[in-house]
DNA sequence: AACAATAATGATAATGATTATCATTACCAA
DNA sequence: TTGGTAATGATAATCATTATCATTATTGTT
């Protein structure tokens, strides 16, 4: 079996036709703008900002607008299919959720000189246990509903220490 | 021994001589601008904004700047005195390093709802185990140095529920 | 097939937080 | 005191994001 590193290295990435199902069973329309900008997200493991998909889009699709772009990065995030992030440079950055071990798995390394961002899976059930004992705790101490979490380690790679 | 909530339960707070100090020992003037951020920062357990920050110190001294504010927070920051922080609303927040029972310690109860932000600092000694066996096993792996975390929680808080 | 009703788009302008510019002021050291 | 530099404050500029609104596309209905 070959693996595109394209594809994040995950099969069974939805394709269009479960998108379109997505969007249908809300009454939603599966729209142009919609499938490339999906696509641009699914194409890559890179976290990137509106522009930056934007700038992808537009290579094929000059027509797409950036307000288009924004407005449905607002879309799918409501509708739970990407999540968007805050790494401390000037701008938000979105994931698509699929094509993680585990749904709901926002843990970040990031380079504070190159902005490089890794995406970390080590520990993964350790630190589930960890999140879900604090989580309960909280929840109770606090009276909150906890429904997400963020954990990010901020440091220097390897070129920007040597740098 | 009374415990003022103000000062958020911490004694020993840096009174203005030892802030005086750590700006000359870098060369810097410790100006009444300085002075009265780190007084605003000092007086409250909030997590304040620039704006917000600008706000209070307004009320006394209404000829300081925005600017200004701005500028030395990023001094601050740069000193290691504040961080900054971004919650999800559209602005950074900023809170004085000084009171915490940690360093670093950077854990935050965010509500999705009133964007209320709560310090909590449960199970610390088990969260400092776990972030630096991560630290280590991701410093390793990927050839990085780690300076620094976050860990947050999103939810909604008890009111925030109810309405 | 033609037709409303409404979803979605794209161009533009507006907003809001933050940063750059720059002339002025305050402080320190010789 | 005087020259040099740090710091300030007013203003304008920037950048990401959002609001507005007229236009276009799609869908369900006759």
């Amino acid at each position: 079996m070959i693996v595109s590193k394209k594809t994040n290295g995950v099969m069974g990435r939805k394709n269009p036709k479960k998108w379109e199902h997505r969007f249908r069973e809300m009454g939603m329309r599966f729209t142009e703008p919609r499938r490339v900008i999906l696509e641009v997200l699914g194409n890559t493991v890179e976290h990137l900002s509106a522009e930056e998909i934007y700038m992808r889009v537009y290579k094929k699709h000059p027509n797409i607008g950036l307000t288009t772009v924004y407005r449905n990065l607002y879309t799918l995030e409501r509708m739970g299919i990407v999540t968007k992030f805050h790494f401390g440079d000037g701008c938000h950055r979105y994931e698509l959720i699929e094509g993680h071990k585990k749904p709901d798995h926002h843990h970040h390394l990031v380079c504070t000189g190159c902005k490089r961002i890794i995406d970390y899976d080590d520990f993964m059930d350790e630190e589930i246990a960890y999140i879900k004992k604090v989580e309960k705790a909280l929840s109770r101490k606090h009276s909150f509903d906890i429904t997400d979490h963020v954990i990010q380690f901020y440091g220097l790679c390897k070129k920007c220490k040597a740098a």
